[in-house]
DNA sequence: GTATCGCTCGATACACTGTATCGCGACCGA
DNA sequence: TCGGTCGCGATACAGTGTATCGAGCGATAC
């Protein structure tokens, strides 16, 4: 068969240029969009005009894409400010708001040991600029503060995440805690719980952050002294 | 044809008892056992002698059943202890050995709202064991304990994972991560890291989450007081 | 005593997941 | 120009959560 009735072979595209950066951002852009169940092997290869099986040349696995995920993330954390005190608040709030911009990473913090290039310059960072206080203090006062961060984002993005399935708004859904809680608190089996409810301070987000994150920097601050 | 030649009807097995508390039991069981991924519905149903469908007489959903399983874990949780430090400190210890006998628990705390019965009385007896501390202080203090509990917890079962994968399969820990992390300090480029891990203290878990819960509660106790 | 209704159960099916395998095609050194 | 190597992606597989549906039972109505 001559040439020009043998079909041309299938038009291979130019094989699409991949990076770890490329393939990290594709999963980061549809985690923000859809959460994180929509970061498949294949949507994230489809995302890049690319085969599911091309990404085993980058990554091992699934999870080795989710670390680095959470270390692309840690790249935007960076502490500010004078003394340490200053900088563990703002280490703190820079999660949070790196949390909030990408709300899936509240299903992964805290859920493996973060040992990548992004994770240890925020680490450096921190330990650099706590000043002098002496490593018998700053090593405990860092991990509680990341703990502390840890947990409150968590909640704070679970709340968010179900104010916004119930359709309430934020003082509705925490005057309430929707229909089923004040069923349950009507009940008088939890009266101490249903005072709080009903008689307790309406703390919003910001508010419920930084006096748990002052109660925990107090308590630093009178190691510190010295 | 005659009945001595017709086949009985086939044996048709008297159909599992079921009940919530069984599957979650059942659930339980196997995510202590092999971890949470191994618990799928079709392998919770074979453990109770049952089609997969059925479960979906109890549940609507896998999200379900894994809210049942954080909640009757919280039946372990009850505080101890006189003074709203004891109370506070027993809460934080109790949820840490509840998450060390279950340590998938590390990966569902936090992660939703847990507003299920045994939840709540937990909440409850922590709330009414805490005195005539005004409810301005009460809040937000149980509040700052439990995000610190949520995030230490996470980080100690997740290095405790790393610990045991290091010990289970030495050659992959040496080949890896060790030596990585080893290496990445060599480099130089981050010295106040490399300082501390070289130079500070090597607290054990215990030790860790105490330290920062002390904090904690020192912080706390600073706004009790006046 | 018999016909019928409704309901419960499980078999089957579907879309999708992460990943192993493998053959084809392109490139590179000789 | 050939042969080997290697990277790519099609295909495959076991497993997932869940929708659908038919069969069989028990209870109900005549």
């Amino acid at each position: 068969m001559v040439v020009w009735e043998r079909p041309e072979p299938p038009e291979r595209p130019a094989p699409a240029p991949l990076s770890r950066e490329r393939i990290v951002r594709a999963a980061i852009r549809l985690a923000d969009a859809d959460g994180l169940d929509a970061v498949s092997l294949r949507k994230v290869a489809a995302e890049l005009g690319v085969g599911p099986m091309r990404l085993y040349g980058y990554i091992a696995t699934k999870e080795e894409l989710l670390d680095l995920m959470v270390d692309a993330v840690h790249a935007e954390i960076r502490p500010t400010g004078d003394g340490w005190r200053e900088v563990l608040r703002s280490l703190a709030e820079a999660t949070r708001r790196a949390a909030h911009r990408h709300e899936w990473l509240a299903d992964l913090i805290g859920g493996r040991p973060q040992l990548g290039p992004d994770s240890l310059a925020a680490s450096e960072a921190v330990l650099a600029a706590m000043g002098d206080i002496d490593l018998d203090t700053v090593v405990p006062a860092v991990a509680a503060v990341n703990a502390y961060v840890v947990g409150a984002v968590r909640r704070e993005i679970a709340e968010r995440r179900a104010e916004r399935a119930s359709g309430m708004d934020q003082r509705q859904w925490q005057a309430s805690y929707g229909p089923y809680l004040r069923r349950t608190l009507a009940t008088g089996r939890f009266p101490a719980l249903a005072r709080v409810v009903h008689d307790g301070p309406h703390l919003d987000a910001d508010e419920t952050f930084r006096a748990g994150l002052d109660f925990l920097l107090d308590g630093i601050a009178a190691r510190v002294v010295g």
